[in-house]
RNA sequence: GGCGCCAUGGUGCAACGGUUAGCACAUCGCCCUUUCAAGGCGGUAAUACGGGUUCGAUUCCCGUUGGCGCUACCA
């Protein structure tokens, strides 16, 4: 039996609750936001997958999450990502979207897609379809959107306003570079650089250049201090004299009176908007919460829980960035890794499930994920971890589910045949794409390694050559060799294993002498298959007619 | 500089007051073997430092150090 709850943002408010829908009655007391985040849950069983009975206390770093108590019975869940068209889709915010994902497809939510393109002159908007490209491959599907900023403005201007009309804003005429860009050198300071907490004269209504176009600003309480909740983190408090106060939007060009909005505004308006009920972001922007909090107060909306992710680091715990290497999710695809053990690696970057497995597939991640487990440490992004992801899942995919992509791969590299699409065809491709996976840790290697299985046209690696036709007796075994396989009345593992050795043993070498010589000749390669499931994988003529070749190779 | 966050092997995570501090990647060795992988077995390797609290701290508190984040009319 289901039962639905329809919480008005019960976790929001001040003071006791209580709703009664299907018979089923829930209280909740001292759930607020303002005084400590004590909160008490007391729901009835006859609740299927609940965890919580009472008693849930959330002061100090307690990590409980009142978040997914409510969630996991409300139902109406609703997370964004939203991406900034200044670059590609980098590995961070690819978790960011995953996390989001997991989080709101585990129990039904919507997830919501939104662009923001604010700057106009850092925007670079033929970006977004690389950065909607990645999210498809990373198997990151969205319910509503794409939506863009830029083309809200409209909305933003009347929150401002709104803001303005009830004194939580003011028009500042202080000229952009007064505080744009970089440090500012207090005056007075001694030699460190002092950051300017912005609480100029405009904001009492006197304005400090006069005439000039003015940017509304958002008006920062004078002392106190403001909390949020945070389902990773905990409580946080900040003082509001640290912080600035915040340009809402931008002063206007031209005939306009004001310009785009900035970030702050932007996301609080869409956030409210889009009824958002977690944000779930990078730690990046914990230092920006409180002025959101203030905003989402000073528009009469109620603040979202939200979930902060702790930062991907490069090897050497910076920032990661494009001297780790590749940061663009997109590059992953073109390097050949499979989106679900790349989904899988990035899971498991900044949260742990509950036991010892790692190798989860998507159906567990979506089983095992909650905030909860979620880390507060930056992590390193450790590519050679996500390596083994790829060869796990090379390996251990059911092998119907790997065929499609290799498929893909052949077609890039022009080696696809349609005659392996279906019937006796496709058996063939299946066995031999099951032969090579062990030894494949990237899709290309399909084309680029085991060309041979798949072309007649192949070169022989010189260093193979080199380890394994250095024996002067090798192009004698190897012709004869083709004769007794050409003489072979049933091809198989065995026969072709029989035959082999009989050579070897006639000729007074050791069979590894042969085999080794032999791979080289029919593959090209050191390294292959088990030799006798290569020869059938290839079959009669064409290992014949490949020897040959290599005989022919060695009197030129 | 200010404010905030974080701190277990090289890396990612476990241990949520009592464990010989566990797992995985990487690394080293052995086994298997027809090359190379895979697989199996085993080894090296960690609680940043200093104070508390406690019968007992990886775990709770304070400080130090270090790292990271924010400190824009960027997002």
């Amino acid at each position: 039996m289901e039962h639905e709850f329809f919480f008005t943002q019960p976790y929001l408010s001040t003071g006791g609750e209580r709703d009664s829908r299907q018979g089923v009655t829930i209280s909740l007391h001292e759930c607020g936001r303002g005084d400590g985040w004590t909160a008490t849950f007391a729901w009835l069983d006859a609740v299927q997958g609940f965890r919580y009975t009472e008693g849930l206390k959330f002061a100090g770093k307690t990590r409980q999450t009142m978040t997914e108590a409510t969630n996991e019975t409300s139902g109406g869940v609703r997370v964004r990502f939203a991406p900034s068209p200044t670059g590609y889709l980098h590995v961070g915010g690819a978790r960011t979207a995953l996390f989001n994902w997991l989080f709101v497809r585990r129990q039904g939510g919507t997830f919501i897609l939104r662009i923001e393109d604010t700057d106009v002159e850092r925007n670079k908007p033929e970006l977004v379809e690389g950065i909607l490209e990645g999210l498809k491959w990373l198997g990151v599907d969205w319910d509503e959107g794409p939506f863009y900023q830029s083309q809200r403005t409209a909305l933003y201007r009347e929150a401002a306003k709104k803001c303005l009309a009830n004194g939580s804003a003011f028009l500042c005429y202080c000229p952009a570079e007064k505080y744009a860009g970089g440090d500012h050198a207090e005056e007075g300071s001694e030699g460190g650089k002092v950051r300017r907490v912005v609480r100029c004269s405009c904001r009492d209504g006197k304005p400090s250049t006069p005439g000039a176009k003015p940017a509304m600003r958002f008006k920062v309480p004078l002392g106190g201090t403001t909390k949020f909740f945070d389902a990773v983190f905990g409580e946080s408090e900040f003082s509001n004299d640290e912080l600035e106060d915040f340009v809402l939007l931008r002063s206007g060009k031209g005939e306009e009176e004001f310009g785009q909005s900035m970030y702050q505004l932007g996301v609080v308006v869409d956030d409210i908007d889009m009824r958002i009920t977690h944000v779930i972001r990078g730690a990046d922007h914990i230092s920006n919460t409180p002025k959101q909090v203030l905003l989402y107060r000073a528009l009469g909306a109620e603040a979202p829980v939200f979930a902060h992710l702790p930062l991907i680091l490069g090897a050497d715990k910076k920032r990661l960035s494009k001297r780790h290497g590749a940061t663009d999710v997109n590059m992953y695809r073109t390097e050949g890794f499979l989106p679900e053990a790349f989904r899988n690696f990035l899971a498991l970057l900044g949260w742990a499930p509950g036991g010892d497995e790692e190798f989860l597939r998507t159906k567990d991640l979506l089983e095992k994920f909650t905030l909860e487990g979620v880390s507060r440490t930056n992590g390193v992004f450790d590519r050679p971890k996500l390596e083994w992801f790829n060869t796990q899942y090379l390996q251990k995919l059911p092998i119907e589910e790997l065929v499609p992509y290799v498929q893909a791969e052949l077609k890039r590299s022009g080696l696809w045949k349609q005659e392996w699409a279906a019937g006796a065809g496709h058996e063939w491709f299946s066995r031999t794409v099951d032969l090579l996976r062990p030894r494949v840790r990237l899709l290309p290697d399909f084309s680029s390694w085991s060309r041979a299985f798949f072309s007649d046209e192949f070169t022989i690696d010189p260093a193979a050559k080199e380890k394994f036709w250095k024996d002067a007796k090798v192009p004698e075994l190897l012709a004869k060799l083709a004769d007794a396989l050409a003489a072979l009345a049933e091809w198989n593992h065995d026969a072709c294993d029989h035959a082999s050795r009989a050579v070897a043993e006639a000729s007074g070498v050791k069979a590894g002498l042969l085999i080794n010589a032999t791979r080289v000749a029919i593959v090209g390669q050191a390294v292959a298959p088990p030799l006798f499931d290569t020869m059938v994988a290839l079959g009669q003529e064409r290992v014949v007619r490949r020897l040959r070749q290599a005989v022919a190779s060695f009197a030129a």
